[in-house]
DNA sequence: CTATATGATACTATATCAGTATCATTTTGT
DNA sequence: ACAAAATGATACTGATATAGTATCATATAG
């Protein structure tokens, strides 16, 4: 099981490279060139970005994305979560149906708090942090 | 994404319950009246604990599983592993070829440092633990 | 007004997850 | 010995998630 996937990590890579040039907007061909990945692909993920506040985007002839917060202020937890979903034991796997008894909640539990944690760790690392010019 | 998946859930309920019943060996239909799984279903998860050692069985007539080791000695990230698969990055999810720049590494560094933590987490849990009896 | 950029959306292929089904083999009771 | 009762091995199916592609619509600069 992997805690991060392809797109989270694309777009780690694409929102960090905008972060090293300040606030500059780039287009896809820029961050094509810097990601190494499809055109196709990128372009999907960015406009996944775009929906969820993470980046600001211009259409038209010099048009292209830049950050929509200084990197410092956007948190590798939020980027994962555009792609990957929630970390969630959602208080019980299915539903209420089967999570009559207690030593199953003993579980759910404990899983939650792992969880918090790991969503703390998550949302403690920064684009900054994973800047070149750091 | 869920750290916990069906398989692994079952499975933890299974143990659980055959650890409430110290060591005794039950029969797959003991164990689904307990966890509320269908036979077939619960009989694939049984079977793959036997094989990782975790229980041990015995076929025929009165045959039927029970635990290769005392309930405190079987881990919640052990259980997990058999069915999800280690927690991993791998060092690189993309094989080497496209992690040659030192943010991403970055990136890496940081999640194995999370991953790594999360699994001491989950082999802090012991079935035990789980266990109504406790 | 047209070339260039992103927006929206739908499609495809592959892998994983969740679950079922079937036949082989072992063990026990009679 | 043999039939019944249990697990072992394995293969199959359907649904969902992941990874990626393709296409047409729309906005903007020059």
């Amino acid at each position: 099981m992997r805690l991060i996937n392809r797109e989270t990590d694309y777009a780690v890579r694409a929102l960090a490279h905008l972060g090293d040039k300040a606030g500059e907007r780039l287009s896809v061909s820029d961050l094509v060139r810097a990601v190494g990945v499809s055109r196709p692909f990128l372009r999907k993920i960015l406009q996944k970005l775009e929906q969820a506040g993470i980046l600001e985007s211009r259409k038209g002839r010099g048009g292209g994305f830049k950050l929509a917060r200084p990197p410092e202020r956007i948190m590798l937890g939020e980027v994962r979560t555009v792609f990957q979903g929630p970390l969630k034991t959602e208080n019980c796997l299915f539903g209420v149906r089967l999570c009559y008894d207690y030593k199953t909640c003993r579980l759910r539990r404990k899983m939650r708090d792992i969880e918090g944690r790991l969503a703390r760790e998550l949302d403690a690392i920064t684009i900054q942090s994973l800047q070149k010019d750091l």
